[in-house]
DNA sequence: ATGAAAGCGCTAACAG
DNA sequence: CTGTTAGCGCTTTCAT
């Protein structure tokens, strides 16, 4: 009010510059003599601009320290530059493996991450609701998160691109791996070793997140027994809530058994580690008395020497960030489905019956 | 072009709605008859609008599914409502479990958290430079990552806020812990049970990302043996790079030692796992033979019985959140630096010496 | 090749 | 209490 009254401010209008006013297009415009559409085509490329002109706004910008403003161009172009990253219990190492590889190849395609951890189902409800609002994201990713058609919907209709990593969410985009081959390998491999009461530690199926994969480890580890003509034990199959405190329970009171397994395929390396400590809190001896198999692959699975099943967790996260990207930017047919290979990698944890 | 020609498309132009037009607020009044202020009153609780208007605009954002443009209003506001997350390693269990805080509360203040996890010092220079860009973020919050003064200056003239966790830059808002202090915990521990021959395992200094954590806690180590009255022995001192399985390397070697250690301590449980390890190999006893004190408490450390300096890492996070949206919205005072309690968690790893 | 101007969808100041 | 209007900073026709 009183200050544009006052012209006289100074030199320059050199204020204190509270939150660092940024320089605008249609500034570095003025100072170079040209129209802000002119200093727009320079900044995004565009072919119809001459070499003189374009170098002059160059220098200008340079000068000014022009920066466009994400906002405004992103509403202007009516796009954000983000995608929305789901993850379901960010503490599962496996999971963070795979969110690294997602954040690295995301910023490698110019998107933000935006990364929620959600630990409960209502949470994906009020997420998804709010990322479907208009100019929220440009894409949403799942990372071994179920998603219900309500949602799926939701996101539809809000015209926005989802994929999944880790999920096999038909009709959704997806990188994921073949558990029940997983499962098949982890088997064949104690089996091919001569194991005949092999045991299998996994999650219960009711789990409130929908979590899947275990029971496709179990589906597989069935399968090699019928492939080999053995009938499995149900007995010999422990479901209970994910964590290695669990695991390590459910083995104690299988080792516990008359007729105790040989082996034990455990549905997660994070479970395998608890039969681990279970057979050393049993007094038995990994490999000689009991062999295990996890799978993933975390990094601690090598420390600790475990037979487990490879899948390329980091490398899921950046084919997944690239599949959702390759959706927002709609440029060439994206994948609908790439499953990635499974590796047996044996280590000291496994070996013939004693 | 032609389209607009034809003006007898169909009822209400039903057109198949690409990536769906939402409805925007000049609708919204138009459809309610009255004005795009009025509406943009209701929507954000302003005080003086009649409560008929109110219910009337009310109603019609409902039929209408009336959703506010997330980039409109950050436009008009010159705000994002996001904060730029930067951790390094996210592979480490103590961070993820820091970031997990972050993530939670930060969510609740209502900002989109957008993580980055840089890997390499080079990272951190160019992502300083992209969020000290104009509308971008409103707030940078530094995870257990160490800024050069170059990029704190970058920040700070592009009017940003910044705080951190787990870092103790003088001059930036910080939760922190006392790690000279939680070193001395340990080691008094092990002291008090008798040990006298003490070692320690940390982190080299001369770290690429400048970790101090792992110098602070030696710092400790140092102050309790003076405190009573010994001197601690350099050769019982090892630093190598982060992780466990140099840290079982460095044990190795120090169990081989004439006159070895009767106690670790390890600058984080990460490494004293490496150091359990090692002793397992060398056929010690834990605590039996060799006593082990870890730093951090993270999950895995419980499952171990590994005895440690609990550190409150999810609520680390939870605060450098609560810290850094404070500072967003300028309301009260921030706090400057606030530390959190550390406190010895006694588990079976530690026993007085055979 | 380039300038002018119309949006993108919202907020806030101003005038009633 | 409420309508109108001027931005917020950029992209993109449309003329020239």
């Amino acid at each position: 009010l009183s200050l544009s009254g006052r012209v006289h401010v100074g030199p320059k209008q050199a204020v204190m510059a509270g939150p660092n006013r940024s320089v605008t297009i249609s500034e570095v415009a003025e100072a170079s003599g040209v129209g802000v559409g002119t200093v727009s085509r320079v900044i995004n490329g565009a072919a119809n601009v001459s070499n003189a002109t374009r170098q002059r706004v160059l220098t200008v910008i340079e000068e000014l320290g022009y920066r466009p403003s994400r906002l405004a161009t992103g509403l202007a172009l009516g796009a954000t530059r983000s995608v929305a990253v789901l993850v379901p219990y960010l503490t599962r190492p496996s999971v963070v493996a795979r969110l690294a590889g997602v954040l690295s190849s995301l910023e490698a395609e110019g998107f933000d991450s935006i990364v929620c951890n959600v630990e409960h189902p209502d949470q994906v409800d009020r997420l998804v609701h709010s990322f479907a609002g208009p100019h929220r994201v440009d894409g949403i990713l799942l990372l071994s998160l179920k998603l219900g058609t309500a949602n799926q919907l939701l996101i539809r209709d809000a015209g926005l691109p989802l994929a999944a990593v880790d999920v096999d969410l038909p009709s959704v985009p997806r990188v994921v791996i073949d558990d029940v081959d997983g499962g098949r390998l982890a088997t064949a491999h104690l089996m091919e070793m001569g194991h005949r009461r092999i045991a299998f530690i996994g999650d219960s199926p009711n789990h409130e997140m929908n979590f899947t994969s275990s029971a496709r480890r179990l589906k597989g580890y069935r399968a090699a027994h019928l492939a080999s003509g053995a009938e499995p034990d149900p007995s010999l199959v422990r479901l209970g809530e994910h964590g290695s405190l669990t695991a390590e329970a459910m083995t104690l009171d299988l080792l516990a058994s008359h007729d105790p397994p040989t082996a034990i395929f455990a549905a997660s390396d994070t479970q395998a580690l608890g039969v681990m400590r279970a057979a050393e809190k049993f007094g038995l001896d990994i490999p000689r008395q009991l062999s295990v198999v996890g799978f993933d692959d975390i990094e601690i699975a090598e420390l600790v020497g475990l037979t487990t099943i490879r899948q390329p967790l980091f490398r899921s996260g950046v084919l997944g960030g690239q599949l959702i990207s390759t959706l927002v930017r709609k440029d060439g047919e994206p994948v609908r489905r790439m499953t990635l290979p499974l590796e047996l990698v044996h280590r000291s944890s496994t070996a013939r019956p004693g």
